[in-house]
DNA sequence: TAAAAATACTCCATAGGTATTTTAT
DNA sequence: ATAAAATACCTATGGAGTATTTTTA
């Protein structure tokens, strides 16, 4: 499969219309019904039920889009880190950080401070992301560390590192007197030294040794 | 950035060794030259030193290598889970679980039973693997679930549920009286039931808002 | 100077466009 | 009857092959 057919196969499974996603793609309704049907016919699969009223998504092609968008998140942040790799032969290396803007100064501060002591510290660049965009950003390339606040951030699929405890009843303003572990910086040394790229389970359904 | 280009950089970068990679991939060396150096321009970045003795991974062309597998893991793992998805359309649909060939087969007795006691239970088809291959077979698609040994398995990047703890001192050999918890097949349910793909950050490197 | 990668040029497969027909409500 | 997708047909971009030149250790 190439990423031009993930590309036209989410397009069409979000517009649940061949012609408004042909228009999206800039490629007219033709090619891009064809694209489909020979990602049909190779896959051997039903992706989508056709009628008068547009499309509808059948469960393969459900399943399809949930693992394309994925797939080409990935393929994504290939290409921007690779870019950033290529931009910081020149100068020095740096990791980026995504945090939620307006929150955790005091402690993105530790951590910066912390991290820094280390010895081969590289530098860090931090992004400030709105509310719940950092899982995005770190699937697509754009950051590779983020601070999440749990149970409020979905970590699932990610590595992590507890680095701060608020108390319950804090009334959520972070105080002093939580409670600090001593701050584990080095969540952030292993994603400088290029950690691999992991992904989690997902999907449903069948057998075992199909292809 | 198309799948194709990811394989030919993976396959030379492999090989280091244009006329190699070419001879795997089954192409002909110049059309391979010219892919990798399209992919080098239109990225901005030099991928690989060339010399006469072969060539060598530039800092930029190491991140590419290991985001392109990672990549290229996930669009296999597309196009498996959809075909399974379609094969489940007419049947029952199934989960996969990759297990260890040889071991944890109490466990997984349990596993199995307390999962098919739940309402709604889809079918569970056992993958048996090396050691060690179950972080791959979840990555590729092949499966969907794995039943891992910590420490001895890297649950990194994946989503974990603990089941069963051994007691030190155990001899690594199972006991009948190491504890047991309530085995919890919440996991197996929310996989079946289609959780998202994630993806874990990766990589080092460079500019915050860089493309 | 010898291996290996890059260029020059050609060919063809296939992505894409336009016109039209088929289908389903 | 009408909106939407599929089919037929044509064009052209670019992927791949062969022959050759350029590079570098």
């Amino acid at each position: 499969m190439e990423t031009r057919e993930l590309r036209y196969f989410v397009a069409v499974a979000e517009e649940l219309h061949f012609g408004r996603a042909a228009q999206r793609l800039g490629i007219a309704q033709p090619p891009l019904s064809r694209a489909i049907g020979g990602l049909e016919r190779r896959l051997g699969a039903t992706l989508l039920e056709r009628g008068s009223r547009g499309v509808a998504l059948t469960g393969a092609g459900a399943v399809l889009l949930r693992e394309a968008r994925a797939a080409l998140d990935a393929v994504e942040a290939a290409e921007r880190r690779t870019r950033r790799a290529a931009l910081a032969e020149t100068g020095r290396p740096a990791v980026v950080l995504a945090a939620k803007a307006g929150a955790s100064g005091e402690l993105l501060a530790k951590l910066l401070d912390a991290y820094a002591a280390e010895p081969g510290a590289v530098a860090v660049d931090v992004v400030l992301c709105g509310p719940g965009e950092q899982a995005r950003v770190l699937r697509d390339g754009r950051a590779d560390v983020a601070l999440l606040h749990r149970p409020f951030d979905d970590t699932a699929g990610f590595d992590t590192e507890d680095l701060h405890t608020e108390r319950p009843g804090d009334d959520w303003r972070p105080r002093r007197r939580s409670r600090d572990r001593r701050l584990p910086a080095s969540a952030l040394a292993r994603v400088a030294a290029g950690t691999r790229l992991r992904m989690r389970p997902a999907s449903r359904w069948l057998p075992a040794d199909a292809t």
